[in-house]
DNA sequence: GTATCTACCTAACGTTTGTTAGAAGTATTT
DNA sequence: AAATACTTCTAACAAACGTTAGGTAGATAC
């Protein structure tokens, strides 16, 4: 068994969390290596130790930020008996979702947060996670669409620009004292697979 | 008729635009007052004419930029016949929005990417005109839902939190070179209206 | 017990930040 | 033509920025 974890892992750690929450709350050009570093108190010089820039710091949160969601859908979907209804699946993969995004750590919402606002080039070095992220989606959804389960003039990208946009949006305004993640999820489930109107135009 | 514009007028007007425009592209704390002084071809000490401080400008371009989207979806709903079909109603007003969100100006655009970002007694400065912006919507949707428009286990508070963060969203992905405004307008109120899933399951 | 390695600190660097005071140029008024 | 307002400029300020070099304390290795 390898539980150990070495001191420099656990500050490399300590530095990406407090830094991910910050960017998140701040943006990226409003939180310095100085408010970071105290943050995990340090001094600003020690985060050079792990780290060889800002910019490097914010790369990985970034990253990070797509595995942890990816990984939550991923697990949501995988394990899904084979007769599990359209709608079900729908709901734990919108729930896998909202569970990355607004609980625990902060990594998922601060990609939500800054990334369009970041330099060209550190949102170029997140396309590839990205990417694979919104495949994991298109799969799915292409897969509701060839079971018949989709509204023939509903088409599965846009479907999933909405859906995941739908659900980032929720970090907004979202307060875990005011309701339960898992209530949201439902709700969004509901309206996203049955529409809010109760008469059907199509 | 007064179509007379000060140069101040002019001046004011061509600031704000372009702190917006940057305010959107690179955060608030992303984007210094000679990059906005640049951006209008001046030197940053000129802003203080017109400006008493960086905060100011971004309390204005807050402001306006929800007062832009309430007037758009206000007016879309304004002057639609009595008898007009809920999901009809209701495209005007995603239509509204989007327009707003993604076409000419930058204001509304910049309000949605950052508020979250700034300091808190800003957040406060503008909280007036957005729950003026949410109550409108808040008083179409419980409109719907009296005259029986709405599924039963829809509660127009979620609705209306959902649906405005699902358009705002697009303001992340959307590309005026690929594809129109009115036409994401129908996509969105169509799957809003109607569900994705073709069974239903209430 | 000396040497090496690890993780952090101190102190400074050049640059950029928001902001201000006062000068300078341009319109408008008298 | 002189005087008054209006708008922008220049030049500087103290503070904060990302980053670097070199030092220090504690653990580990020999």
């Amino acid at each position: 068994m390898q539980t150990e974890i070495s001191q420099t892992d656990k500050s490399r750690d300590r530095i990406l969390s407090s830094a991910a929450l910050l960017f998140c709350e701040h943006g990226y050009a409003g939180v310095s290596m100085r408010k970071i570093a105290e943050n995990c108190e340090m001094k600003a010089g020690s985060l050079y130790y792990h780290f060889t820039s800002k910019d490097q710091i914010l790369t990985e949160v970034l990253n990070i930020g797509i595995q942890k969601v990816h990984a939550a859908v991923a697990d949501a979907l995988s394990d899904t008996p084979k007769d599990t209804l359209a709608i079900d699946k729908l709901r734990r993969a919108v729930s896998g979702h909202l569970h990355a995004l607004l609980e625990n750590s902060s990594f998922t919402s601060a990609n939500v947060r800054i990334f369009r606002q970041v330099p060209e080039e550190i949102q170029l070095s997140n396309l590839d996670v990205r990417r694979a992220y919104e495949a994991l989606w298109e799969k799915f959804l292409i897969e509701l669409k060839e079971a018949g389960h989709l509204h023939a003039n509903v088409d599965p990208r846009s479907l999933r620009l909405m859906l995941i946009g739908a659900l980032n949006a929720t970090l907004e305004w979202f307060d875990p004292k005011l309701g339960e993640i898992s209530e949201l999820a439902d709700r969004y489930t509901n309206i996203l697979a049955n529409g809010m109107l109760r008469e059907r135009n199509l």
